[in-house]
RNA sequence: CGGGGCGUAGCGCAGUCUGGUAGCGCACCUGGUUCGGGACCAGGGGGUCGGAGGUUCGAAUCCUCUCGCCCCGACCA
């Protein structure tokens, strides 16, 4: 029997001034959580207790497609090195050094221990499929741990790992965690969504992230009706075909005069225009993970009324990672100004002949060294156009000479990009690919993602089995993550959401799958002893019933109790109070805000049955 | 890493500008009253004012350096 009077539920009245979102002011309160330094946190008894239901149902899910593994946390550099890991982490990995000098890493997923492991013993396509998961700690050294639980720098993450033999094993695999996650997601009480997401660091082709809305959240996912979901980074839409301008004067492009009409508003007014007639210009440099790669100019042409997705981008043209370009690089690789930048007569090639004139500096410099030590080859600029501008005719665009624009700009005909392709954010209420229905764009916080891997570890790390023929292959891999505490944040800020709109408040109940108790009972005056009998009979009554039950027997005001109990999210709470002269208790259900009174003898029946139908 | 903010009792804060015995509310301890929505009265305990150095007769307060935390951005299986 949990008595409250002898456990250790630091509440709190007021939070901390450091929480900022709701799930963290109120695990804190709540007594779930304190914390130790930024995105370190010690989990409490509460905390603990909610988290291990969280991760019984997932082992119990995971069980009936895989197998447990614990695995080191304490790697070896070597194994990050070998994988090619350790360069593309970078700093989010911690890393150490043990007494004797040697390096080591904090693993923050375990691709690389469990490929060894499948190296070192998988030797045949008999052995194949495997489903290895592990639940446990890992380690990200952000760079901003933040909002309580939802980014910190130690988490318990259940991470799994599919072998198989073939892409249509790996279908498989993929596919059972997929339906997993939703049992896991489900009987955890979350709405959640499933999104397509983009791969990136993992590498790997198809990937689908779990998603809970909450204002909260750090990403933005794109969903409609029809049930397509999408995250922004990946999120497509079908827009209608634009009508575009009559051409003027013989139809090419003809300079026009712009004084100081640098923006994308001070164009449309001037050539009176809508946003969608003008073409926009957005510049980068694109590096790799590689140390000795060249820096590559990226330049994107969109639709003047659309944003370019940095994402997208990126996987069009095999960068790893994008910077806006400074001043001076614009005018080298592209010859123009900011503000006045466009894609007629743009420089596709640098040579060291291009940079002749060009005032000197250090980025400068920098860049006339690389082309004098690889002059033939120059520095190739990929030009993106996004597809909004496919088929188009007639559009305003920037000269790439300080106050001039273009006006008559035919894309294809005026100038070719390197690539065609999606790369923009879709906007809200644009149609979905599938049926066309309304997009809604929302924040949304990721609970679990699974990965189509490939071979890349496989490869990597040279991991072979025989196949039927006799053949050495490499199995192909999934990956497959869900965060342990971002359940529990996900249902309390969903939570939240919900009373903060209903009533104004500031509070939560969780759904008694994950709560840590299922049940509190509240004696409201522990000196009247015909209560504090009684709720120690019901107290023990539900418990042999098999409820997790709490009972508050604290000497405290009934206020006080009454608020306790609401803070540390507890979905039922039963009241012993005044009405058992009368041979009632009143069950409160904290998600419905409904109170009813009840017979002492058929309250823990009627909780029982409750507790049931919650957990269908 | 760039920008902003904050470190004073367990929590929330005042005091810092203008240097002069470190305060308030909540929480905690003791006694009493109260007892269904964070009670009241009386008494009490608890602070190297984040740290180091400096200026000064005297520093929470002024100066220098430093550490930590939060927020925005960058970043992010």
């Amino acid at each position: 029997m949990h008595r409250w009077s002898k456990l250790f539920i630091p509440t709190l009245r007021e939070a901390p001034t450091d929480a900022e979102v709701a799930s963290h002011k109120l695990l804190l309160r709540a007594g779930y959580i304190r914390q130790l330094g930024a995105g370190i946190y010690s989990y409490l008894p509460l905390g603990q207790r909610s988290l291990n239901k969280i991760i019984a149902i997932i082992r119990d899910e995971m069980d009936k497609i895989g197998q447990e593994f614990l695995l080191p946390t304490l790697n070896p550099v070597e194994l990050w090195q070998e994988s090619g890991r350790e360069a593309v982490m970078g700093q989010n990995l911690f890393h150490l050094k043990d007494r004797k000098g040697a390096e080591l890493v904090l693993a923050m997923t375990h691709e690389e221990v469990i490929t060894s492991i499948a190296r070192n013993e998988l030797r045949s396509y008999k052995q194949l499929p495997q489903v290895w998961y592990q639940i446990q700690t890992k380690f990200r050294d952000e760079p901003r741990p933040k909002s309580g639980l939802m980014r910190v720098r130690q988490f318990t993450m259940k991470d799994s790992y599919s072998f198989d033999i073939d892409a249509a094993g790996l279908d498989k695999s993929y596919n059972k965690h997929d339906a997993a996650y939703r049992a896991i997601f489900t009987r955890c009480g979350l709405e959640f969504v499933a999104v397509e997401a983009d791969s990136g660091a993992m590498g790997g082709s198809g990937s689908q992230e779990f998603m809970v809305y909450t204002e909260a959240g750090e990403d933005l996912i794109a969903s409609s009706a029809s049930g397509y979901a999408a995250n922004l980074e990946k999120a497509t839409s079908k827009l209608t075909p634009l009508e575009d301008l009559a051409p003027t004067g013989d139809g090419m492009p003809e300079l026009v005069h712009t004084p100081g009409k640098a923006s994308i508003a001070d164009v449309t007014e001037f050539f009176g225009i809508h946003a969608s007639q003008d073409i926009k210009c957005v510049a980068f440099v694109g590096l790799t993970a590689k140390a000795e790669s060249v820096p590559r100019p990226v330049v994107a042409f969109l639709r003047g009324d659309h944003q370019v997705n940095e994402t997208k981008l990126a996987a069009v043209t095999g960068v790893t990672e994008l910077r806006p370009m400074v001043p001076l690089e614009l005018e080298v690789h592209i010859g123009g100004p900011a503000g006045f930048l466009g894609p007629v007569g743009i420089r596709e090639v640098m040579t060291q002949g291009s940079l002749n004139g060009l005032n000197s500096g250090k980025e400068l410099a920098k860049l006339k060294g690389v082309l004098r030590e690889n002059p033939s080859e120059g520095l190739k600029s990929i030009v993106v156009m996004d597809l909004g501008l496919q088929g188009r005719a007639n559009l305003v665009a920037g000269a790439n000479q300080q106050d001039y624009h273009y006006r008559n700009v035919t894309p294809g005909r005026d100038f070719t990009p390197t690539v065609i392709a999606d790369i923009r954010n879709i906007n809200e209420g644009e149609p979905d690919p599938i049926s066309g229905e309304p997009l809604r764009l929302g924040k949304a916080m990721e609970i679990g993602h699974i990965f189509k891997l490939g071979y890349k570890y496989s490869e990597s790390m040279n991991a072979r089995v025989l196949d039927a023929n006799g053949k050495e292959v490499m199995p192909i891999m999934g990956c497959y993550g869900i965060g342990v505490e971002r359940i529990l944040t996900a249902a309390i800020e969903s939570s939240a959401a919900r009373f903060a709109a209903e009533s104004s408040t500031e509070q939560y109940a969780l759904p008694a799958s994950i709560a840590p108790y299922e049940v509190i009972v509240t004696i409201t005056n522990v000196r009247e002893p015909e209560l504090l009998q009684a709720g120690e009979d019901i107290a023990e009554k539900l418990e042999k019933a098999g409820v997790d039950v709490l009972l508050d027997d604290r000497d405290e005001r009934a206020g006080v109790k009454f608020k306790d109990a609401e803070l540390i999210g507890v979905p039922y709470r039963i009241n012993i109070g005044k009405k058992l002269a009368d041979g009632q208790v009143e069950l409160v259900d904290r998600l419905t805000q409904k109170t009813e009174d009840l017979a002492v003898d058929s309250v823990t029946q009627h909780l029982v049955a409750l507790l049931a139908a919650s957990k269908q």
